[in-house]
RNA sequence: GCGGAAGUGGCGGAAUUGGCAGACGCGCCAGCCUUAGGAGCUGGUGGCCGAAAGGCCGUAGGGGUUCGAGUCCCUUCUUCCGCACCA
């Protein structure tokens, strides 16, 4: 009797699908339809743990699945190699960031590889690699061209921490994502931008073709993140002075309702409205300490609402009103114009604003039901659409067709007009860091900023480089790769020394699979044609703006480059659960990380691929369980032993898979084979449309269950019926458990592995019941249940439940009001 | 505050189209086997009443539609996630 050693199967069965090159994708193979599935690349640090296993394990299983129904399958993997972690590690332990991330990428491979996951390696990229970041450069150049690259001097975000630039997306409530603790302060920088918001239209409107294949809560919050909105921008002149202030307001319906002009203390035009201002110097602190204070997101939101009168006056264009100029905490400077109007009647915030200073309340919209609104009963704002009053011209319109004309009118009048912003803000691409792509542009005394030419690309990080972590990029410390020549006028020049945020490397990565070795361009079209789009993308949520949205505005460039013929990179996307442990995610900081290769010499990689997939659906959060995994762990071995005990009589055994034997078959024989079919067909439809991986293993286990329950397994069951049923299981199992389905597959005397194998179609025939139980209701309550023969008509069916003895006794002397019968489901009798 | 997802036994979860609630697994209980078990096998396991047959209750709370509701509608509550003074 053998015995289940997932240690020696694995290793063994890794080592044949190698040698076979069975998980190689084959660049336009014409005769099969393509299919592209991948995981998101690890960014290769810390220790591989059971959930970065959760996210490859279903990517694997749907990859084998796929190749087993016939698709040429592309499923790649990759490091993300360049970044920060990296170079602190340099900093702290004098490792050079290339030995360190190599290192860890050897980890990473050799994990990767102890699980089984079938992984094109060819394919493999690393994008600290000079034959991969070369194309970032190239790419960066393209932009340059197109006007999509650009350089300005702005604030920007700075993380002391880090001692470098972040991109809004990496500032999380005022904090660096990095560093939980560390504020983010704002520097006042030259930095590279790659215009994003050139696309942001596109961005939004292109959400439509992934209406179906993405996750919803992805989509929204990606719309949230680019937040269109329309309005108008008015133009205020503030009294007595040449001076404009203007707002950005999406309703402009409510204007004659403005009692205050409110402006950021950020405000670019400060300076010159407090000009000469009684009391300036009071004012400058106050601005101060409002300036100092915009730091946590969710605490702005709730803080109390503060302001002060700069004593200067603005003129409502419309009604020619004088309203007080006011600068309060609340108003953001980095958004629409800076400054808002404030209408106390018609916005929360600014009611709140006039309640505490003081401010005229003044209804100007009307709701079009209901009783009338009165300011000096309102207790909170009335911000829905309506019917305007006291405005001037404009009463008795509807907001819809005020919005609308008011706009208008501002804009032949001269002082405004209809205006979209977006939220959303260019990226900002430099980093004062090194261990990353360096920005292919040299400065020239002369010329000014020259692009690198193609033919020099890649412009090398150089190696020795001494890092600190303090002050400089640390590339300005190296003379010799510093200094070089214009390459437009030949004279001396100074190279660029930011390297690129790393979210550019992984904004592309995916079209470098499909031509990994490419040295004349980033990818052969013709191969990007064949391969894209992505099939399947599977990650996790917490890419759901950075990464996701990035790679979407890769696209679009690529596409205005005519490099590839879709808007949209990522057909379906799915967002698989975090694990947990304690109630929160693995994570090597929290400490509560379950190794993968713990779980691997423990229990098998087979018993931890189907633990997380049996668990909890791959969409949720999954609890990770000790005793859990002892279960997955059983099942596999009673699979073993059951498959083992019979192996020997069947091995030589010959036949269709899921056939049945000839002549009549025995009760047993059909009954197994029907099980094993109608578990086919739902195994099947999990993989083809829900992906619910966890009811296909357990349907199988039942499957197991009925085949224990009907031991002896060599008596009243023909070899042949056994071996097809014992095929079938198998085939089902090989794409979660891929390493003890090639090894049960042996043992059933097959001397091809399971990877030449198609996936197993079920028959509607064997599957079909004969016999079925039918439950009867009496008024929606189970009182009994009767055996028919499946597919009976809606007449028969109600017949043989009415002449049931045990219903007609519960059912005499009542009135039958009603029988509702549905065939092969049930009965319900209505009685009074 | 806005937007989204969710709430089912002791636990993870199942119920795919409105049709037997609790599949499958964990845990627990009992038994068998064993020198031994963190192994294996068999049976039981939502709550209440009952010796049993059986009955009643039960999917966060309340209401509704329906012959029939975990599923649909209204409403309240709770949890989690995202955004957050976005004008």
């Amino acid at each position: 009797m053998a015995e289940y050693e997932p240690q020696r199967i694995e290793a063994k069965w890794q080592r044949v699908w190698e040698e076979k090159g069975v998980f190689r994708a084959i660049d336009g193979d014409s005769g099969r339809p393509k299919y592209y599935v991948l995981e998101m690349l690890p960014y290769p640090s810390g220790t591989l743990h059971m959930g970065h296993m959760r996210n490859y394990t279903i990517g694997d299983a749907v990859a084998r699945y796929k190749r087993m129904c016939g698709y040429n399958v592309l499923h790649p993997m990759g490091w993300d190699a360049f970044g920060l972690p990296a170079e602190n590690a340099a900093i702290k332990a004098g490792i050079h960031p290339r030995e360190w991330t190599n290192t860890n990428i050897r980890e990473f491979r050799r994990v990767l590889r102890r699980f089984g996951f079938s992984y094109d390696w060819q394919r493999e990229i690393s994008t600290c690699e000079p034959e991969y970041y070369r194309w970032n450069q190239w790419f960066f150049l393209r932009m340059l061209e197109m006007g999509i690259a650009f350089r300005k001097k702005s604030k920007v975000n700075w993380c002391p921490e880090c001692a470098t630039v972040l991109a809004n997306e990496q500032v999380i409530d005022g904090f660096c994502w990095r560093h939980e603790t560390t504020r983010v302060e704002m520097k006042e920088l030259e930095q590279w931008f790659l215009r994003i918001t050139q696309y942001s239209d596109e961005l939004l409107a292109d959400m439509a073709q992934l209406r179906n294949g993405w996750p919803e809560r992805v989509l929204l919050m990606q719309e949230n993140w680019i937040g269109k909105s329309r309005g108008a921008r008015v133009n205020f002149s503030v009294d007595g002075t040449r001076l404009g202030i203007e707002v950005f307001t999406t309703r402009i319906d409510t204007i004659y309702g403005a009692s205050a002009l409110v402006i950021a203390a950020g405000h670019a035009k400060m300076n010159d409205l407090l000009e000469g201002v009684r009391g300036r110097a009071a004012m400058d602190a106050q601005i101060k300490s409002m300036l100092q204070r915009s730091t946590k997101a969710a605490d702005i939101a709730t803080a109390e609402k503060e302001g002060f009168f700069t004593g200067c006056f603005a003129v409502n264009p419309f009604s020619g009103e004088k309203v007080p100029v006011w600068v309060g905490n609340f108003v953001l400077a980095e958004y629409g114009t800076g400054a808002v109007m404030c209408v106390p009647a018609h916005d929360q915030r600014d009611y709140e604003f006039a309640k505490k200073y003081d401010l005229a309340i003044k209804v100007v919209v009307q709701p079009v039901a209901g009783q009338p609104l009165r300011a000096e009963r309102m207790n909170q704002a009335y911000t829905d659409y309506g019917n305007l009053v006291d405005s001037g011209r404009y009463s008795q319109l509807s907001s819809e067709q005020a919005i609308e004309k008011m706009a208008a009118d501002a804009e032949s009048a001269g002082f405004g007009h209809a205006e979209t912003t977006y939220r959303l803000k260019d990226w900002g691409v430099s980093r004062q860091r090194y261990w990353g792509t360096p920005i292919p542009v040299v400065h020239c005394a002369k010329d000014g900023i020259v692009p690198v030419p193609d033919e020099q690309l890649p412009v090398r990080l150089p190696e020795n480089v001494s890092i600190t972590g303090l002050g400089q990029s640390p590339l300005a410390s190296v003379p010799a790769w510093l200094n070089t020549t214009c390459p437009k006028c030949g004279g001396p020049a100074r190279r660029e020394t930011d390297t690129m945020d790393t979210f550019v490397d992984s904004s592309w990565y995916f079209y470098r699979y499909t031509d990994p070795h490419n040295s004349s361009a980033a990818f052969d079209k013709g191969k990007v044609a064949y391969w894209f789009q992505i099939d399947q993308y599977v990650g996790g949520i917490t890419h759901a703006i950075l990464h996701l949205l990035y790679s979407r505005f890769f696209c679009k460039v690529m596409r205005d480059l005519k490099l590839v013929g879709h808007d949209e990179p990522i057909a379906r996307l799915f967002t698989q659960g975090m694990v947990q442990k304690g109630g929160v995610a693995m994570s090597k900081s929290r400490g509560n990380v379950v190794g993968a290769i713990d779980m691997a010499d423990k229990y098998g990689c087979d018993t931890g691929r189907l633990y997380t997939l049996f668990a909890a659906p791959p969409e949720k959060d999954l609890e990770w369980s000790e005793q859990g995994i002892e279960g997955s762990a059983r099942f596999l071995n009673r699979v073993f032993r059951l498959v083992d005990k019979y192996g020997a009589r069947l091995k030589n055994v010959s036949l269709e898979v899921g056939g049945s034997s000839d002549g009549s078959p025995t009760v047993k024989e059909k009954l197994l084979v029907r099980r094993l079919h109608q578990t086919l067909k739902r195994v099947t439809e999990d993989f083809d449309t829900r992906w619910h991986f966890n009811t296909s293993i357990a349907l199988i286990m039942e499957l197991v269950n009925e085949l224990m329950a009907q031991e002896p397994l060599d008596r009243d069951i023909s070899p042949a019926a056994l071996k097809g049923v014992f095929e079938g299981l198998v085939l089902m199992l090989s794409p979660m458990a891929p390493h003890i389905a090639e090894e049960l597959w042996a043992m059933l005397g097959n001397s091809d592995g399971i990877y030449t194998q198609k996936w197993p179609r079920y028959s509607a025939e064997l599957a079909r019941e004969e016999q079925i139980e039918i439950p009867v209701q009496i008024n929606g309550k189970v009182r009994a249940r009767i055996m028919v023969e499946a597919g009976l008509s809606e007449d028969k069916l109600k017949q043989q439940a009415m002449n049931d003895p045990h219903l007609a006794s519960l059912v005499a002397g009542k009135q039958i009001v009603k029988v509702v019968v549905v065939p092969n489901k049930l009965v319900n009798i209505v009685v009074r």
